[in-house]
DNA sequence: CCAAAAGTGTTGAATTTACACCCATGA
DNA sequence: TCATGGGTGTAAATTCAACACTTTTGG
């Protein structure tokens, strides 16, 4: 899975870290590698860049094959390009974090060669793609803290307690459930909507959609160029 | 000097972009291209990638080799890959963004292919390098104002005033004195010297030097890596 | 003494935090 | 009715912002 187009000096590529919010925790796919080096290791899904293809929609290409879903963020998280990442040749791979929606994470596939590990306890992997890891890791609950990304991993509509919930699970912390509640709603990022869920033995909380005119993380410039840089096919 | 490694399909280049603080404002280095495509117009210091040069090392030595400087801070800043940046061919961009001290930039070389601009006030430049640009400016105010950066446009030691004027020109408003001293005597990375600075027609100023025990930055797992990664070659 | 910038103190507003308390539902 | 989580109120603590005021130098 981690082929890549092999030049005449250095090799480049595209790797993703895909996350996902399962009920123990933040949950991320890998493959076994398939071939030398590292070969029966478990890497990133990563893959070669096509000539006339976007990086970003490589990384939601490569997220596709190997989990069969679509990605709701997807950004570029770094280039890694140290002489020595892989033995033998130079690669320089451009790493890309995406989050998909719980519910569909469970549809995904697994098999002999793609399985799904905890964030936080993972087994050593090929190259260094246990710093990546540890870096998107890093970059997902920072920006957990000042952004809206948390709506990514649910679906259109939810409650205040499944999006508290999405931020314990993240930041590994309880919330205040009273203070939690102010915060999104003075950030304007969530709209109530008249529907309540029923069925639970307690009072029914109100369902909330996320306000699509407001973009999911600040990053400057650059979504400006690209507005569809939120939803990947 | 955007001369890159030719590859089979992707070519893959490394440029930098350099700020320095001069009385104006924010200043940048540009070079003009002497080949096609944008003959004669102005772009971003870059260069080719060696096989078993670091990218940073790159970025570093376009730096010194444009400017005959070296930066006190380089971080990476993205990686362009839109497939349409060239014309022609695929080029894949890996941008870095460099400091320097004021007091250096004043001794950079300038001739016929190589001028300072102002930040705010650029030509229209080759490729995407006004985007990039735009990008590097917004990270550069964004990491202003959570970050101890503002130090590397400064020498070993240096008065609140002048970091002061430092923060008042990258984010372009007043500060109150008092409030920002404050600020950065409760942020620990200032050190207090016993030096003072006479001949002004006023009290003398104290004279601060930066704590190097504190991270310019906090990029997370990353500069556990290379903690080399402030001061470049 | 005066001007100018360094440096300190103080006050009110805004924000965060902790926690008490009421509400609505299923069993 | 009780248990449970949804939802509101509130007061203390902390941080932020504005600005008055004192200090120390050169002229």
């Amino acid at each position: 899975m981690t082929t890549a187009v092999t030049t005449n000096e250095v090799t480049l590529a595209v790797s993703t870290v895909i996350f996902a919010l399962g009920p123990e925790g933040l949950r991320i796919p890998l493959v076994r590698r398939i071939r030398q080096p590292f070969e029966g290791q478990w890497a990133l899904p990563g893959g070669p860049i096509e000539t006339r293809e976007p990086l970003e929609a490589a990384a939601g290409r490569n997220l596709l094959e190997t989990t069969n879903l679509r990605s709701t963020y997807l950004e570029q998280l770094y280039c890694f390009g140290d002489v020595d990442r892989a033995p033998g040749e130079r690669v320089v791979s451009v790493v890309y974090w995406a989050l998909v929606r719980s519910d569909e994470a469970e549809l995904a596939v697994e098999g002999e060669n793609v399985r799904w590990f905890s964030a936080d306890d993972l087994p050593p992997l090929a190259f260094d793609h246990n710093v990546i890891v540890d870096y998107a890791l890093w970059r997902l609950r920072t920006k957990m803290e000042y952004s809206q990304i948390a709506h990514a991993f649910l679906g259109e509509t939810f409650t205040l307690a499944e999006l508290r919930r999405v931020h314990e699970a993240v930041l590994g912390r309880p919330l205040d459930p009273a203070n939690f509640r102010r915060q999104v709603e003075a950030s304007d990022a969530i709209i109530a909507t008249e529907q309540h869920i029923t069925g639970g033995r307690h009072r029914p909380p109100r369902l909330y959609r996320y306000d699509t005119s407001v973009a999911l993380t600040d990053n400057g410039p650059l979504n400006k160029k690209s507005e569809a840089r939120r939803v990947v096919s």
